[in-house]
DNA sequence: ACCTGAACACCGTTCAAGT
DNA sequence: ACCTGAACACCGTTCAAGT
């Protein structure tokens, strides 16, 4: 059967979860698919919206955490780790998140689902897009750190505990910043 | 004359200011140097080094910022806005010193000079070390966003706005965290 | 010590031509 | 509509050999 932007979209990702991305590249991807490189470019315009795809994809898994039954601080934790958690996931999860070219659906509604908590506790909008940077700029600057460099040194507890008081220190901020 | 590391060091550095990190190629760097790529891996081991080079050089403008005659708060606000000038004063900027691979010296010392501050409102080393993190954390997230997908939806005034609210809020995050 | 020459093993992208 | 064949214009890295 023909390729699909969504078949190449799956075989890109578990090519990045083999080989992360500096090994992820059209060719070896065409060559997983069955496929000269050329036919690649049938389905996506070029090698960056096919990795703008999979940022989307990978914002995908931490859009659709379900929201817990608890105060506005925790729902915000909530996301706040499960966008680390789904970066984590991938091999480089957060420079492919970070290098991506434009905002994709997923990305949208993760941010979007940000700024709903923060309305809730009657910031205007200004305010609630305020917050809902510097959650998405600690998350995603932490974890690109973190997969960088940390990750061999520290232990996975280690870190945990290094992100969440972090993220304690941002949580706070917003309570105190009206 | 020969060339020395600096030398090299000083053309990556016009090269990445002129054509931008994608195409800031060893190539590119050796015609420009007047000598054959080779010639290139005597003076730095791979790429990547002569990349984590170019990172601690621009962090080395941010930790050579004077600190300003007042409180704990404003003496971060200029030690967080003279690293973000420093990355947005070159292209590519932010994803250079994100994708550094080891820190150098520069980045220790801008780190330490955090670290220096926070001490002073009587935190312990750890609490220290959390802040300084939340920090960079935020102005590398931050800027790495602006430069990749905001620097040209956004003008300057609009995007300084964004990153001092932000920074209020992770600074009133410290004020309120022991 | 420092660089050249030359090779090795790759890249991303385009596009006429095929089916 | 979808893919092949084949090319174009590049990459980063290594290393014997030269000076």
């Amino acid at each position: 059967m023909p390729l699909t932007q969504a078949v190449v979209l799956d075989a890109a990702m578990s090519l990045l979860d083999e080989v992360g991305l500096d090994e992820l590249t059209t060719r070896r991807l065409a060559t997983r698919l069955n496929v000269r490189v050329g036919a690649l470019y049938w389905h996506y315009r070029n090698k960056q919206a096919l990795l703008d795809a999979v940022a989307d994809r990978i914002i995908a898994e931490a859009a659709a955490t379900p929201l817990p039954d608890a105060d506005w601080p925790d729902q915000l934790r909530a996301l706040a780790g499960a966008q680390r958690e789904a970066m984590l996931a991938h091999p480089d999860g957060a420079r492919v998140v970070a290098s991506m070219g434009a905002p994709g659906t997923q990305a949208r509604a993760f941010f979007d689902r940000l700024i709903d908590i923060l309305l809730t506790t009657g910031r205007d909008a200004g305010a609630a897009e305020t917050g809902a940077d510097v959650i998405t700029s600690y998350v995603n600057g932490f974890t690109m750190e973190e997969q960088a460099r940390k990750a061999n040194l520290l232990s996975r507890a280690e870190r945990d505990r290094a992100f969440d008081a972090g993220l304690d220190v941002v949580l706070n901020g917003l309570r105190h910043t009206p």
